[in-house]
DNA sequence: TGCGGATATCCACAAAAGCGTATACCCTAT
DNA sequence: ATAGGGTATACGCTTTTGTGGATATCCGCA
């Protein structure tokens, strides 16, 4: 089955064989942003510095064990690291590329807004 | 349900209330990125340039169908462009900062490569 | 050592996203 | 007008993802 994906025409630079590869982790990594609560996270996070899990919870709105199984995600991925002060976690964003990201998306979505929110009604996409 | 989130102390700028709305809309835009086939079709043409939808059926190896649909999806958030060039459509990027959304994520993949690797494998994230 | 606040892990269920396939549409050329 | 390449839409199904809630762990303190 990976043979299919050999048979395409040699195009400049397309993800193919072992880029294949590549593109489905960019896609797992990117997923991270992609989920309400953990990019409600990482906006708090972005604009609020350091913040304990207690806060984000607070801030957030959902429920302890849910809030705390995104952070561990975003962890992993290295968008946010955490550390310890007493029995409180804090969390704080780990990579400034983090912080673009979500400033390029904000732009993108200002500009498209209404096609966004057409997109939540219709289901269609 | 919309009070518990009220409920959070004045931190400096949190999502709640109306926020609320736009940091799903902005975790539904991120969305675009978070699929292989989208993500394929956006990185080739960031790559090469304007392409018809055979050219990015056959270098990405999906079905033509699936390609097409999420095309459509990308189109409608602003990510790409379509235009009819005789039976042929012709998609390419329509935001620049698309453009810049791959780049960082890219960077922060090329960081995180053993980690983002090892998620895949536990299914823990 | 035991208690309580704070955080993390686990599990069954419901919702959603992606998928394969069949089919319809649009355009060009014969 | 019709045939055929190229593209888009529709639908049932499978897999994944998110969810709610019970529970376990860690920590500081009495």
């Amino acid at each position: 089955m990976t043979d299919k994906l050999r048979e395409a025409p040699p195009l400049a630079e397309i993800p193919v064989g072992r880029e294949v590869r590549e593109v489905r982790l960019l896609a797992k990594l990117l997923d991270g942003f992609a989920n309400p609560i953990r990019l409600s996270a990482l906006l708090l996070l972005s604009r609020n510095g350091e913040m304990s899990v207690g806060k984000l919870v607070e801030a957030i709105g959902a429920p302890q064990p849910r809030v705390s199984d995104h952070l561990r995600c975003l962890a992993w991925c290295g968008y946010v690291r955490a550390r310890r002060e007493g029995s409180n976690m804090l969390y704080s964003i780990a990579d400034e590329r983090v912080l673009g990201v979500l400033e390029l998306s904000e732009g993108i979505l200002a500009d498209n807004l209404e096609r966004v929110e057409a997109c939540e009604v219709t289901k269609d996409c």
